[in-house]
RNA sequence: GUGCGCUUAGCUCAGCUGGAUAGAGCGUUUGGCUACGGACCAAAAGGUCGGGGGUUCGAAUCCUCUAGCGCACGCCA
């Protein structure tokens, strides 16, 4: 269905052709005057210079000419040319009612849906995730949903780092702690053994120790360096070695995303393309694309409008080892081969962003992406601390992220249970849930390219424009429809079925919240349009606001009007449901209780 | 040095394509509890939108200069 704001829109635009002015003039806007309107248009001001006629005259013309309408309450022409709306109720209620009918609120879905890879995560296999991974994971995992719920299909790929250096120093550790493992045996050309000679908490430990034996001992790094050539150029063993360090960090990583409610759709690392690089870098030189500078192998970059200097794009070492650029270049390669996407989205610190820009320019210039595919990135900025610098323990250390959610998941559980009685139970299911919408909803409520102060108190608070508030809204309904589902013996079908038919609004409070409703859509469309999960929670702050508002002054389960109170009722799903939409958008979800 | 980004209330942040009196939250002050969940609601105080200049009927928003801060600039990822 159409946007609200199309609609008046539209209404607008025929009163300014009616009155003989352009109707592209009658652009409407929310109000910036809530206290004198509730929409507004700015069309006869900024027709007075082409129709050389007071703005003040045209807005008086097309006042005129809204005499019948029947979206418009009010229209009201105030100096020095504005046009202040009000709309009638019976069409806001028609609208929601339709919107309540339709899937997905009646959002208009693309004709051809696009066919989007997001590359969001990044995480290293072996290493735990930390701090730094969570911007990463929250907001690509957001953008994912924001685009599938606009109607596009959707791959996320977590694009693992299972490639560099980290690979070489576990296995060179491992050699020193078990050295008879037949991985290490250049003659060995039997099957590898099944199972890893690790476990996941093991390789956490080994890594650490290994990336500080190789700071000071030269020797042992040379060893690491070497075992990463070995395995990045598929020496049997260290191969084997390496896939089964992947394979031991794949579910300990499955396990933490998912406490993050975070999903992958692919799970492919870069050690994923080690056959294409060689294919990759041979086109490059056939086509022309790849010299050698300093002994490495690179491809130029640089264009003509470019205000800056563009390095070229390096795609191997003086050493012939591949880097960073090489397996992104072919992993692009690789996807466009197997999924022919519409899109290549990427998600990274921003301070990539020349990585990227590199990295783009090179695989367009040398064909491997044709030009209606788009490349995209988005960079994010740090999160810091209180004190403004970037988020580490009290020791100055880099944070486990499962440590960080531990310690909100405790503070949450503190603040359900104190000075109440609850099953501990469900005191800890919904202190993991209130936790998670309390990270997730301060990361996104930020702009996403900004840097951001992760202020845990802040945060977890249920006050103010907080994850937790807009949970608390949403469980305050359920609980009103809970309690008349008690009181007039309804099941949950019942009570849809008695609260099906929506009422005008009978105050301002409800006139506003159903107003906040129809936005939805608009909201949407630029979320994704925009890539801004902060829209959405502004957007949600707003509804939860108006809700609690209108809740404030109306009765509900008092009623004794029926049809009033189930009009409300049908208000309320509505909200919920919209609410309830918007969060699992987000990436989190609200308990029944809390 | 070159380029990019940021600067809005005491603090943390919004501000859509230029519109009326620049908005929230926290904190501060005040009022509202016989609780459909007060984890709420209502209200007040608090700003030269970093600074100068320009475009415009009209600028936080567009252009330009400038200051402060941050970041990136071939063999890490």
């Amino acid at each position: 269905m159409k946007k609200f704001l199309d609609l008046i829109s539209e209404e607008m635009k025929n009163a300014f052709e009616a009155a003989g002015f352009d109707r592209e003039l009658g652009k409407v806007t929310p109000s910036n005057r809530p206290d004198l309107c509730e929409y507004q248009c700015n069309g006869a001001m900024a027709g007075a210079k082409l129709y050389k006629k007071a703005p003040i005259m045209i807005a008086n013309q097309v006042v005129e000419a809204c005499k019948d309408s029947k979206v418009f309450l009010q229209v009201e022409a105030v100096n020095p040319g504005f046009l202040n709306l009000k709309i009638k109720e019976s069409f806001i209620t028609e609208y929601l009612a339709c919107m309540r009918k339709k899937p997905k609120f009646g959002l208009e879905m693309p004709e051809k849906p696009s066919k989007i890879i997001i590359d969001y995560g990044g995480p290293n296999v072996a290493k735990p995730l930390h701090v730094g991974h969570l911007r990463s994971a929250i907001i690509g995992e957001s953008i994912k949903r924001i685009a599938r719920y606009a109607g596009h299909e959707v791959i996320g790929d977590i694009h693992l780092g299972d490639w560099g250096l980290q690979m070489g120093l576990i296995m060179t550790e491992l050699k020193v702690r078990q050295p008879d493992l037949v991985y290490f045996d250049d003659d060995y050309t039997g099957d590898y053994p099944k199972e890893a000679p690790f476990t996941i908490a093991e390789l956490e430990e080994i890594y650490p120790t290994a990336s500080a034996k190789s700071k000071e001992d030269e020797a042992y790094k040379a060893d690491a360096m070497e075992a990463t050539y070995k395995f990045q150029n598929g020496v049997r063993g260290y191969w084997a070695l390496g896939k089964q360090i992947i394979q031991v960090s794949i579910p300990d990583l499955k396990k933490n995303y998912k406490n993050l409610n975070v999903e992958f759709d692919l799970w492919k690392g870069e050690a994923d393309v080690r056959d294409i690089i060689p294919v990759m870098v041979e086109d490059m030189k056939k086509g022309g694309y790849a010299y050698e500078s300093d002994g490495a192998l690179v491809v130029d970059v640089k264009e003509e409008m470019d205000t800056k200097e563009v390095p070229p794009c390096m795609i191997l070492k003086s050493d012939g080892a591949s880097l960073y650029n090489t397996t992104d270049l072919a992993t692009i390669k690789d996807r466009m081969e197997q999924y022919h996407p519409d899109k290549l989205l990427y998600l990274a610190d921003k301070r990539q962003e020349l990585h990227f820009e590199q990295v783009f320019r090179c695989a367009r210039k040398t064909g491997m992406v044709d030009a209606n595919t788009e490349l995209a990135y988005i960079g994010f900025g740090t999160m810091n601390g209180k004190d403004g610098k970037p988020f580490k323990t009290r020791e100055g250390g880099v944070m486990r992220l499962d440590v960080l959610i531990n310690e909100i998941n405790e503070e949450m559980y503190r603040k359900i249970t104190d000075n109440r009685q609850v099953d501990e139970e469900e005191a800890r299911q919904s202190a993991k849930v209130v936790a998670l919408s309390a990270i997730k909803y301060g990361d996104l409520s930020n702009q996403a390219s900004k840097d951001y102060i992760f202020d845990i108190d802040k945060f977890t608070s249920f006050e103010g424009d907080t994850g937790p508030y807009i949970l608390y809204t949403i469980v305050r309904i359920k609980s009103i429809l809970n309690k008349v589902k008690e009181q007039d013996g309804f099941t949950t079908e019942e009570l849809c079925r008695a609260g099906d038919t929506l009422r005008n609004a009978g105050s301002e409070s409800e006139k506003a919240l159903m107003l906040a409703i129809t936005g939805f859509h608009a909201m949407m469309e630029t979320a994704y349009v925009e890539t801004a999960p902060h829209k959405i929670c502004a957007y949600i702050y707003d509804l939860a606001n108006a809700f609690n508002r209108f809740y404030h002054e109306t009765k509900i389960l008092t009623e004794e009007d029926q049809e009033k109170k189930y009009g409300w009722i049908a208000l309320l799903l509505l909200t919920r449901d919209v609410l309830e939409t918007c969060i699992d958008v987000l990436g989190f979800s609200a308990p029944e209780r809390m």
